[in-house]
RNA sequence: GGCCAGUUGGUCAAGCGGCUAAGACGUCGCCCUCUCACGGCGAAAACAGGGGUUCGAUUCCCCUACUGGCUGCCA
């Protein structure tokens, strides 16, 4: 049977790296047997619908190559694929009251006074805020007909819940934690249809992998104790239930769920901070999984080859910004001239307004640089001399002090000044050939030039590129500059 | 509190009864080198604890501890 998997998320705000990763091993179990990637949306919450979140989802799956073969997007199966549309022909309802009729589920028309009345506060946690637990006492499961009809002709509002049974036990299978089997009595009566008219995600969710024939359903773990209240509305429906694939949770350092607070808890954070969309696609597809070989470094389309659902871990992963730093330097360095100097020259042009050779300063910052953002930091120095002392020209490896570094630029100044070719091949030959003539080591030569002209201990390129992009007379005044300082500190 | 799940180096993770317990990130050292990177080489670093089962447990079972999730007319 072909796979079909769905990803469903909730048009709440920005896209989440979990609802990502989510994504991902959706797409990835479906492609990785040639079957479909279903979008659809679960817009079922009123009050948590956020305007212009589906167009971030969309921009999403886009971007990250996540494309799904059926969506609300595309005229065609089953339609509409948004779950407030569904809603208005009163499908999830149709298919509450069939629950109705078979005993699995049944009018409630408490209002929130008794709900809260039914709380009880068992412990406190360490803020001293109290924990409540509820359990609905199914109350009105035990409401005559011509009670419920009543109500309902008087339009008092309802909900229509579950009926769980009260012993016995229910028992799913998971394809990554097992068989896991709960005790009936510890489910709660849980909401199919609100107040309002929707049915829960819940319910609709149910409801929809059903009529939308999907085979595998993936979701984070935290769904995995609400899984036997699913397998009871399948059983009760007499569906087939889909295969489930729960995943770990991605946490924070501190071990706790990713929070918005975190910085980098959504894509978006994530391009904002100058990570490249396929790393990320990589880094989060190995939060859970890994491949069966060495090479971590994945493309979407190897992913696809690779992706095994049965070998996603047990245990939740910690989102390390460390590795995925890492793991975008090494996209940054693998992209070819054109894609790298598009995306790098909008950030070596905002800092660094001079005209010169900006190809250079790609080329030199390129496996420098962990994320784009990290540019700014590296080329300052070109647009500005910082303020710099002079004990920079000490070097002990180097075999340099303010003295003879004194010496060495005094005596290239008039060379400088005399030179035209500004060119990289142009400096290094007249500094070489300087070197040579002196006959002293290069660091000798080249510390105190490079350390004039950059005012930096450290920087992208040495003496001859940096010569070359800052220019003669830029060159020049930065050298004499030197000079004059170590005087004024010899003096 | 109850229920469910998880626990291999700082982090991601291989392992699926017998191994000197992979690999990657990070860290440290060395080489390369005009600096910093890149690249190359190398090092330190782990099976939560206690009981079983077994000739033999990281691996199977039980208990404890810890961590996380759920306990909404949210998903």
């Amino acid at each position: 049977m072909k796979i079909r998997t769905r990803f469903a998320p909730s048009p709440t705000g920005k896209m989440h790296v979990g609802n990502l990763r989510t994504a991902l091993y959706e797409f990835l179990i479906a492609k990785h047997e040639d079957g479909d990637f279903i979008l659809r949306i679960e817009d079922t919450d009123q009050e948590r619908y956020v305007e212009g979140a589906v167009d971030i989802i969309y921009r999403t799956m886009e971007k990250t190559g996540l494309l799904h073969d059926e969506g609300p997007d595309k005229d065609k199966g089953f339609g509409p694929y948004v779950q407030s549309e569904r809603q208005k022909s009163g499908i999830y309802l149709k298919y509450a009251k069939e629950l109705i009729e078979k005993g699995e589920a049944y009018y409630c028309f408490c209002d929130k006074e008794r709900l809260a009345g039914l709380k009880s506060v068992v412990s406190e946690d360490e803020d001293g805020e109290a924990k409540e637990i509820t359990k609905y006492d199914k109350h009105c499961l035990h409401l005559g007909k011509e009670e419920i009809a009543a109500n309902l002709a008087a339009g008092k509002p309802y909900v229509i819940r579950q009926n769980m049974p009260m012993t016995g036990t229910t028992s799913f299978t998971d394809a990554i934690y097992g068989t896991i089997t709960v005790e009936n009595e510890e489910l709660d009566d849980m909401i199919l249809i609100k107040s309002d008219g929707f049915p829960t995600y819940n319910f609709a969710n149910v409801v929809d992998d059903h009529l939308m024939g999907i085979t595998h359903v993936v979701r984070g773990n935290e769904y995995l104790s609400s899984t036997p209240k699913y397998t009871r509305l399948y059983h009760a429906f007499g569906w087939e239930e889909p295969v489930y694939v729960h995943c770990p949770l991605i946490t924070n350092e501190e071990h706790k769920k990713l929070a918005k607070r975190s910085g980098h808890s959504s894509f978006e954070d994530l391009l904002e901070q100058g990570f490249v969309t396929e790393a990320i696609v990589n880094f989060i597809t190995l939060l859970g999984w890994s491949p069966a070989g060495n090479e971590e470094i994945l493309s979407l389309g190897e992913l696809i080859k690779e992706f095994d659902y049965h070998t996603i871990s047990k245990s939740p992963a910690v989102f390390d910004m460390q590795k995925l730093r890492w793991m975008n330097s090494e996209y940054i360095k693998r992209m070819d001239d054109a894609a790298y100097y598009a995306a790098a020259m909008p950030y070596i042009d905002s800092a660094v307004r001079r005209d010169c050779d900006k190809k250079l300063i790609a080329d030199l910052v390129k496996t420098r640089i962990e994320t784009f953002c990290d540019i700014a930091g590296l080329v300052d120095f070109f647009e500005e001399l910082p303020e710099y002392s002079v004990e920079m020209f000490t070097h002990k490896k180097m075999k340099t002090n303010s003295e003879n570094s004194l010496e060495v630029l005094k005596e290239l100044l008039p060379r400088f000044e005399a030179l035209d070719d500004y060119s990289v091949a142009g400096v290094e030959g007249l500094l070489t050939g300087y070197i040579a003539e002196k006959g002293i080591k290069n660091g000798q030569g080249l510390w105190p030039v490079r350390t004039a002209v950059s005012g930096k201990q450290s920087t992208p390129g040495g003496a001859y590129e940096i010569m070359h992009i800052l220019g003669k007379d830029e060159s020049l005044r930065r050298i004499r500059l030197a000079v004059e300082k170590l005087e004024g500190s010899l003096a």
